[in-house]
DNA sequence: TCCGGGTCTGTATAAAATACCAGTTACTGG
DNA sequence: CCAGTAACTGGTATTTTATACAGACCCGGA
């Protein structure tokens, strides 16, 4: 019920170009000379289908009254994770410390959030203490990958080493013991995979 | 001439602030309401004079047809240099290897452009070969802030320390050997001060 | 003093845009 | 086979919007 047609999705997408292109929604007429309907009304009703799929709202009486909730969700940007509370989902409206608007295309594939890294376990990685990591959220890890996990309540950031039924975290750093996770003792949630590193405020000076 | 006067920059605000809020301009009217005007002239005239100043561009009878230059600038976000090329001022369009949108809270100082940083000799602040550093553009440096340099027309990123007449670009590893320079003899440009970095693609694996 | 720009009121009108209504065609699932 | 939905054409009433024109007031510079 909630899956676009790909006419629909077209319409959506096309709405989405006219906003980067014009800075302002399409109306209906623009719409309809875009994909040679001959009645804006062909638009009218793509519209109001799409408003009912939940994917854009309406602004009755307003010329141009099409805001895309997407695009809202964009414009929030990606939360930051700070402290995260015990038991609590990673992404629960209680960690998010603040948003932030990062270019997509920055990071591939797409980050869901940024997770604050306590420590200086993967300093050889180069991820320090109060960096902050983009993590692209799935369950799905290879090995060798740096990835935000969750063991026992506690959220940490390691490079994933699986060896049959035994899970390795590696940290990077000499200083720091790799942790043993066997799953069939223990649960191991993975949080996702970092995607990339983010450093604010090198200017003061950071490190050595 | 150019300078907005404190009215003018109240409009442009007001329609910045508007595009967040819609995600669409306003009216002539909905400026005058907002403002008090009693008539939609006074927006006009507004919006005339801020088209006069190079503010923002207005379409002809298109409804809500008005488009903030600014925001076009914005919408191209921070250059990446990759490349420089010699004798070339750092930000000339060759250098430009793509832009990416970045949130301005994320970084303070206001970052100006991303560097594409080359080596490992930045190892231990945590920059490695491949990272962007964020860079904001200024001359005024202190020691122990991590800098972009350019000398002999090659551009490096090093922690900068200063001895009297002489400066020392300190690399943050131990493999390599500081860099002296006497500026009775040399010239050295600032290029800017690092106020962040940046790593993409931690996923696949990365060092160590 | 006169001029021009900035800031605004008030009125008017044409154009742009929304919001309906009445149909048509084609496809899909019961 | 029929109902429902998607995807349109064609048209119209109504509202929203842009824009022009006629003034008014204040201020600073020539």
């Amino acid at each position: 019920m909630n899956e676009l047609t790909p006419r629909q999705r077209q319409i959506v997408e096309f709405i989405q170009q006219w906003l980067m292109d014009a800075g302002r929604p399409p109306t209906r007429a623009e719409i309809a000379k875009a994909f040679g309907f001959k009645s804006p009304n062909a638009a009218e009703e793509h519209l109001r289908a799409l408003q009912r799929k939940g994917v854009l709202d309406l602004s009755p009486g307003a010329s141009r009254g099409i805001q895309l909730k997407d695009s809202l969700r964009e414009q929030m940007g990606l939360p930051l994770i700070g402290r995260v509370a015990a038991g609590k989902p990673i992404l629960a409206e209680e960690n998010i410390e603040a948003r932030y608007q990062i270019d997509p295309q920055l990071f591939s594939p797409r980050p869901h959030y940024l997770l604050k890294v306590k420590g200086m376990s993967m300093k050889d990685a180069g991820i320090l203490d109060g960096d902050l990591v983009a993590v692209h959220r799935t369950p799905e890890v290879r090995s060798r990958q740096i990835v935000v996990a969750r063991l026992e309540n506690e959220v940490t950031v390691k490079r994933y080493k699986q060896d049959g039924p035994i899970v390795w975290l590696m940290p990077a750093n000499d200083d720091f013991d790799p942790i043993r996770v066997d799953l069939k003792e223990q649960s191991l949630i993975i949080e996702g995979v970092v995607v990339g590193v983010l450093r604010q405020g090198t200017g003061k000076g950071f490190l050595q």
